[in-house]
DNA sequence: TTGAAAGCGCTAACAT
DNA sequence: ATGTTAGCGCTTTCAA
C-alpha cells in the first residue's frame, strides 16, 4: 500500500494525496475527506524512508545513550526529550552497547538520518579534536564533560555538574562529622573519568582536612554494578580494614554497599556512615534513606536540550554549563 | 557527501562504489581499496532512508516500550536485543509515551520502516479484533497476553508469567505464613490489566484458605509509581486497619510499602511481613531483600525473540508461552 | 570488472 | 484546486 494505490483508490493524483495527508491548504473539502477515508479503510502509513528522504530537512535529534537500562539515564531521559519535543524537534533514541564509541555512533547516526543535531548522554570524558572531526553537526555532553580531553571549550557543549566537587562534599559531609577513616568505593581511580573525577575530589577533601589517603581504603570494583560493589565492600570488612564511613561515587554503589555491611553486622549510620552521588529516586524509600548528593536530573535534561536547540537555531555557540548539586541529609550517616 | 560525490572523487560511477560499500565480489582490489579510503578520509555514512526506501526487504523488527525508564522491562530488553541480533535481525526500540495506543504506534511503525515484526514491552490485555485488524506483521506481546480481550489463540503471540497464579503464590506464601489479615496494594481492581489478575489471584487465594475479601485491605493506587504507593498505605496505617502482611503487585510498590511501615514505626518482618512480584535486581540489595515472586526477565526477552523470529520465518505460527516464576525467599516476609 | 539506467515512495516546484 | 514532473540517495538489473 504506496500513496500510489490511495491515489487510484480515490481517482486524484499522487500529489494531491500528499497534499491532503500533509494538510496543506489547497485541497477541496470534498477530495481531502475522501482521501482520508480511504486512508483510513486501507491503515495507509506514509514509508517515512521515502519521505524522510524527498524533505531535505529533518527536525530529528538524536539522544545517543549508553544502556536505557541505566536509572539515572532514564530519570534525564524524559524531561530532555519533552523540551526537544516542545522545541518542535523530533527525538531519535539510540542505544549503544558498551565498548561501542559513541562519537563514531553519534556521527553516523547523524548522517544516515540527516539529523540536526546529537545529545550524549554519559561518554568518554577525553575527546580529542581528531575524535569529533565527523561530526558535523552540533552536539551536547551530558552528564560529562571533556575533563580530560584537548577539545577547545568552543569544539563542545556540555551540560555536568562538577563532578571532582561533588567527590569533595559527599566526603566533607562525612567529616564534618567527626570521620576520618572513609572508605571510598568507585570504579577506577585512573579512568580518565568519573570515577576520576570524584576520586579527585575525596582526595581534596581529605587533603583539607589535613589526611592522608589510606591506599588500603580505596576501592576500585572495576565495574559500576551493584554485585561488583557489593563483593568489593565484602572484601574491604573481611581484610578487617579500620573505617567509620564510605563513599560511594554512586548510588547504585551505595545501596549495595550498605547491604554488604548489614551483612556483616554493621549497621547503617550506626556502625557506618554512607553517602552516595545522584539522587535517584527510588533511594528514597530505602532503609536507611540514602544520604546522598543529589544530580539536577531534570535540569540536566532540560539544560541540554536547551543548550542543542539554541545551537541548531544559531542563537548561540558552544558552551559548558556546570549545575549544581544539592546533599539530601538522608539517614545513612550520622556523627563518629 | 553523498554516494555520488564518493564517485566522482574516485573517478568510478556510483554503482562501483555502492558494490564496494556492500561488500560485493566483483569489484577490484584495487578500487575497492580507492573506495574505501575516500570514505573514511570523507567520514561518509550512506543515508539510511535511501537505503531503506530502495532496499525492499528490511531486517527490522520493531521493539515497543512503555516507557524504557521502566527498570523491569529494562532488565528484559537486553537478552532481548541481543537474541535477535543473534537471529540477524534489527532491533528499532521506539518508546510510547503513556496514552499513547500500542497498536496503533506499533502499527504505523511497521509499515512506516517496513518492518518484518513486533514486539511489545507491556501493553494492554483487551485487544479486540478490529484493533489489531491493521497490524499485517507477526507480533508478540511480552510480559502481557490477552486475557480480556477476544482475540482467537492464532491471532497472537505472548509471552508472559500467569500473572493470576502468580498473585495467588504470593498471597500463600503469606498464608503458609499464618497470616490471614493481608492487605494488597495495587492499581486498580477493574483495570483489565495486570492489576486485577493479580488482584484475583489473591482473592482465589483468600478463598482457597476460607477468608473473605476484606475491602478495608485493598489499597488502590491508581498508579504503578513508589510514590502512590508509599502514600497509601500511609493511609492504610492511618485508619488503623489491622493487618500483618501486605502484597504489592509489584517490587517497586513493595519497596515502597516498607518504607511507610518503617515510618510508622513498624518493622518489616518483625511487625508486618511484604511480598512483591518481579524480582529486580535492585532488591536483592535492599534491607530487607525483599522477598518476591521473580519473573524470568531473561527468559521472557528471548523468548519473545524466539517466537517472533519463527513466526517471520514462517516455522511456526502464533502461540502463548506461559513461563514459570520462582519464590524468592528474601527477608521481608516471617510467619505470623 | 565496470557503467548506464530504472525505480523504490514520497514531496514540491511548476503548470494548468 | 489539481495534475505533471523532477528528483531525494541509494541498490540492482542489464549491457558492455
Amino acid at each position: 500500500m504506496t500513496i500510489k494505490d490511495i491515489a487510484a483508490r480515490c481517482g486524484v493524483s499522487v500529489s494531491t494525496v500528499s497534499r491532503a495527508l500533509n494538510g496543506h491548504p489547497d485541497v477541496s473539502a470534498q477530495v481531502r475527506e475522501q482521501v482520508m477515508r480511504v486512508v483510513r479503510e486501507t491503515h495507509y502509513v506514509p514509508n517515512s524512508s521515502a519521505r524522510d528522504l524527498v524533505r531535505q530537512d529533518s527536525d530529528g535529534v538524536g539522544l545517543v545513550v549508553r544502556g536505557v537500562g541505566n536509572q539515572f539515564f532514564a530519570e534525564i531521559l524524559s524531561p530532555m526529550e519533552e523540551r526537544l519535543i516542545e522545541a518542535g524537534f523530533t527525538p531519535v533514541l539510540h542505544q549503544i552497547r558498551s565498548g561501542e564509541d559513541e562519537l563514531k555512533a553519534g556521527a553516523a547516526l547523524a548522517k544516515s538520518k540527516r539529523l540536526k543535531g546529537l545529545i550524549f548522554l554519559g561518554g568518554c570524558f577525553n575527546y580529542g579534536p581528531d575524535q569529533i572531526e565527523g561530526l558535523d553537526v552540533p552536539f551536547v555532553c551530558c552528564t560529562y564533560t571533556n575533563s580530560f580531553g584537548s577539545l577547545r571549550r568552543d569544539q563542545y557543549s556540555s551540560v555536568t555538574i562538577d563532578d571532582r566537587q561533588a567527590g569533595r562534599d559527599a566526603t566533607d559531609a562525612l567529616l564534618s562529622l567527626g570521620h576520618r577513616r572513609i572508605a571510598v568505593l568507585l570504579d577506577e581511580v585512573g579512568d580518565s573519568s568519573i570515577s576520576e573525577l570524584r576520586y579527585l575530589g575525596y582526595a581534596d577533601a581529605l587533603s583539607g582536612a589535613g589526611i592522608e589517603v589510606d591506599p588500603a581504603l580505596v576501592c576500585q570494583t572495576g565495574a559500576f554494578d551493584m554485585d561488583s560493589a557489593y563483593w568489593r565492600v565484602r572484601e574491604l570488612l573481611a581484610a578487617g580494614t579500620d573505617f567509620t564511613a564510605i563513599f560511594a561515587i554512586s548510588d547504585a554503589m551505595a545501596l549495595a554497599a550498605i547491604r554488604a555491611l548489614y551483612e556483616s553486622g554493621r549497621r547503617v549510620p550506626e556502625d557506618c556512615s554512607v553517602v552516595g552521588i545522584d539522587g535517584l529516586t527510588a533511594t528514597q524509600y530505602t532503609i536507611p534513606i540514602l544520604t546522598s548528593l543529589v544530580q539536577p536530573k531534570k535540569e540536566l535534561g532540560e539544560q541540554a536540550a536547551d543548550i542543542l536547540v539554541e545551537m541548531i537555531q544559531g542563537r548561540a555557540g558552544n558552551r559548558q554549563v556546570v549545575l549544581p548539586t544539592t546533599l539530601r541529609r538522608g539517614e545513612s550517616v550520622r556523627a563518629c
